[in-house]
Parts: C-alpha cells; sequence; structure tokens
DNA sequence: TTTATACCCAAGTAATCCACTAGGGATTAA
DNA sequence: TTAATCCCTAGTGGATTACTTGGGTATAAA
C-alpha cells in the first residue's frame, strides 16, 4: 500500500489477490490499522484503503505496535540479570524497526539495483 | 547456573525453587538443554545439572537457539519487500543475543553498583 | 548392600494465540 | 437502483506454551 500511496485507496480484493491472503481475514487486519489510525478506509465502488499519513510518516514499529499491542519482551522490573538483559534487547530491537515505509521501499529498490547490474 | 558455576552442579529442585518454576517443568527444559550440549548432569545423591562450558563461552544466542529451534523471523527468499526488511532484522537482533553468559552477570553487577552508589 | 538422592522419561492438559472461514449488514458512487 | 466496497461478529482447527502426573533409573553414601 505504501509503494501505491500515490493512487489513491486499494481495495482489499486486490491488496488481497496481490499478496496470496484471504480477503476476509486481510480486511479484519486492516480494520485494526484503522483503528490505529495507520490506515483510512472509504466505502462504496471506487472506494478501498489508503495509509492515513504519507510513507514517511509511518514507522513500522508502529505498524507493529498496533497489531501487535506492545512490543514489550519482558516485564519493566530490571530486578534479575534476564530482566536487565532484555530490557536493554527490547530498546535495541526497537530501534531496529524505527524506519519508514518510505525507507522500506528506497532499501528495497537499491537492493533491486545491485541485483541487477551483477546479473 | 552461570552464577553459580564455580560451586559445581545444582541440583534441579533447588534452581527450580529459586526461581519459583516447577521443578518438574526445569527439568524438562534442562534437558533441551543438555540435548544442546548447553549442559551437562550427574545422576545420584550430590548429582545436579552444571554448564557444560564456562559462561564465557556460552552465548545467549546458543541457549535461545537450542530452546526454540531456530531464530528465524521470516523465510529465506528476498523477494518482497518485508521479506528483505525481516532478514537484516534478523542479523541485527541476533548480533543483541550475541553476549556471553558471563557478560550478562557483569552488565548486571555495574548496573547494580550505580544503583547502590546513587542510593 | 541398601537407601536416599537425584536425574530421566512419556503422556496428558488447559489456556492462549494465530490464521483463517463463513455469512451476513451498511454505505456510497455511478 | 444497483453494484462495489467496507464493516462486523462468531466460530474453527492447528499449534504452542507452560505446565501436571506418575512413574522409572543410576549413583553416592551409609
Amino acid at each position: 500500500m505504501a509503494k501505491r500511496y500515490a493512487d489513491g485507496p486499494q481495495n482489499s480484493r486486490c491488496v488481497a489477490e496481490d499478496h496470496g491472503i484471504p480477503c476476509n481475514y486481510l480486511e479484519q487486519v486492516l480494520a485494526q490499522l484503522k483503528r490505529g489510525g495507520i490506515v483510512n478506509s472509504f466505502r462504496g465502488s471506487q472506494g478501498g484503503y489508503a495509509l492515513a499519513r504519507s510513507p514517511q510518516e509511518i514507522l513500522v514499529k508502529n505498524v507493529l505496535e498496533c497489531l501487535d499491542g506492545s512490543l514489550s519482551l519482558v516485564s519493566d522490573n530490571k530486578s534479575t540479570v534476564l530482566d536487565f538483559f532484555w530490557h536493554d534487547a527490547q530498546t535495541r530491537i526497537e530501534a531496529i524497526l524505527d524506519v519508514s515505509l518510505a525507507d522500506l521501499i528506497v532499501a528495497t529498490r537499491q537492493y533491486d539495483n545491485v541485483v541487477s547490474y551483477s546479473i
């Protein structure tokens, strides 16, 4: 959907077919993304779903938090060796997920270029 | 167990009680760690479980791989934007888990010192 | 040699989650 | 009006997790 951001709303059936996902199931996921303000929806014919903000403004982290509730690996306390470790690991993993959808697309394009040059 | 590495084998009942884990369940976990070569066991009275290597030589990653089978987030192909992203995320997460049990203990000791100074 | 101490093992279970299926209803552009 | 599309709820099968139960077996120490 980020890739087709400029084309306006995409309907769930097409998105589902493009990715080999059951359409009804996709709709459930999109409903959650809508509740989380990641996506907007438009009813009626020519309707569909579109990102609520530009791909630059949506982070992978935002999407995962919306779908998974929270990304926490562990409870808040740092009483034991492992609590301490997991807390640290969590902040480092969050940093990895701190990437916008636009960044993802750019990164893939660069990778595709490398591949096509090398062939 | 890494903390008590120098004291020889620890029996599962004590370890379980120390951590509020059912003993029989702990034994199942330890059996898996034994199969993975992380831990050795000794039968009879005065028996118990001990790390198979020193805490310096055992990585958090090793333990998790042993218990979870594999840490992979995604299939091998890099055909889509997301496959590409998850593959990258996985190697970065593995780097986070590339810490020895000895490192963990040292890190916690340092944290404890900071806390006790500041009180 | 006996016995207590520990590990070893297999089977079952309750709860939860995940990816989905099924079957509608409601809204809107054409 | 109608077709396209989103919206909503309930149910399901399989997998996983964190156990429980109930033993059996090896071994050090008495």
